[in-house]
DNA sequence: CCGAATCCACCTTGATACTG
DNA sequence: CAGTATCAAGGTGGATTCGG
């Protein structure tokens, strides 16, 4: 007998989101969506990153077969990131979402105040 | 002078990820793809959700206006969820992700082994 | 039947300092 | 320039228990 038919680990959803939903990777995607870029190039394009988080966001890209590092052993070193066929094919499906956010999100942050203010009109005291 | 071209803040992708990427939305929404239905069976339809983590899922669901909430105050009670036409939209978007996936991510899980493969070849001892 | 409240383990993030 | 190491702090998910 069949109780529950979705499940975690088999939704590929998951999987996606498991690759670009944490709090830095889609910006740096973006990053990289001109073309070949310097690390310290990323670094400044995104406001509020630190290295460590851009380190890793981008070791973890790297790993998921999305951005191709090349570095260039001299000092100083030279490291560069690529999205790889792959990254880029990823790109078109993240800019429906976000259009998809640019058109509906008003939405969204009007639905939210609606929400918060039914119990804020009934305070304590 | 520009320094940072990329905001985390106005990003309006991030938004998104910001309602959709929790652990369990994505399986909430999908249980909702086929009409009202309630609370035990949206429970029932999800391998391994806890209460505490459904009930989590669906108030933040509605407090973003994707999904309504009506209460039939029996004994016992009757909570029944559906989608709102916001909550609809986002679903084309959603599949579009899933396919991806279900077309990419063996290659994202070859990357994966790959990569950690190139570790593992040289041990501590 | 539906959900709130508590406690707890884990993961993620970030600041800071150091290396080649 | 491009990282790594360490530590502190907050958020998130889960088990359990209680309530209407």
């Amino acid at each position: 007998m069949k109780t529950a038919d979705i499940s975690l680990t088999i939704c590929s959803y998951t999987h996606v989101l498991e690759i670009i939903s944490n709090k830095w990777t889609a910006l740096v995607i973006y990053a990289l969506e001109d073309g070949t870029i310097r690390y310290g190039e990323i670094k400044n394009r995104i406001e509020g990153i630190s290295q460590k988080m851009l380190t890793q966001t981008l070791k973890q890209l790297e790993r998921d077969g999305l951005v191709s590092r090349k570095v260039t052993p001299k000092v100083p070193p030279i490291v560069e990131y690529t999205l790889t066929s792959l990254g880029e094919s990823l790109i078109p499906h993240m800019r429906m979402l976000k259009e998809w956010a640019a058109a509906h999100y008003a939405q969204v942050a009007l639905a939210r105040e609606e929400y918060d203010a039914s119990f804020n009109q009934t305070p304590i005291e």
